[in-house]
DNA sequence: GCCAACGTTGGC
DNA sequence: GCCAACGTTGGC
């Protein structure tokens, strides 16, 4: 089974990288998504040992800063029951839940952050999701291929 | 099941 | 602050 490749975005004011590194184990649930597709890469198609890019929107510059890996496969996110938390959905029940996540655990921060513009100016990355224009989806599967760039764009130096 | 209205995302 | 893209809602 070759390991499969994702991305993750994130708000650094909501939860940033910072934050992944000072959570117990560096490893954190991904809670809070409430789109369908993306609930559903977490639910039936992330795998422990999968390779994440930890992206942030939504700051300046958007941007991809650092790497992080899948140590828990799917399962039911708990805001979900917690009516409490903003992440509450009063139509879920425990025994038919709605919502999932995975945990993920930080492996390493970037050598430097790659500005989304720079990625869109990377060749190789054209068809990269992120990179498309109007691509909101917070969970989104990277390729073999567009992750070994974005790898090793980040040990160069900043153009 | 269609689709217009509306809300959210998120880059710029 | 603008606005394009896109998901969701709800009337029919």
């Amino acid at each position: 089974m070759p390991r499969r490749y994702w991305l993750l975005k994130t708000e650094p004011e909501t939860f940033g990288w910072d934050d992944l590194i000072r959570s117990k184990d560096r490893t954190s649930m991904w809670d809070g998504v409430r789109n369908y597709r993306a609930r559903n890469y977490m639910r039936d198609e992330m795998k422990i040992g999968d390779g994440v890019l930890f992206y942030h929107s939504n700051c300046k510059p958007p941007h991809v800063a650092g790497i992080a890996r899948v140590v828990r496969e799917g399962y039911p996110d708990p805001t979900q029951f917690d009516p409490a938390s903003p992440y509450h959905d009063p139509e879920s029940r425990p025994e038919k839940p709605r919502w999932y996540l995975v945990d993920v655990e930080a492996v390493r921060k970037l050598e430097r952050p790659l500005s989304l513009a720079e990625l869109k100016e990377t060749e190789g990355l054209e068809s990269m999701k992120l990179v498309k224009r109007g691509m909101r989806l917070s969970v989104q599967p990277v390729t073999g291929e567009e992750w070994k760039i974005v790898v090793a764009l980040a040990k160069k130096p900043a153009p």
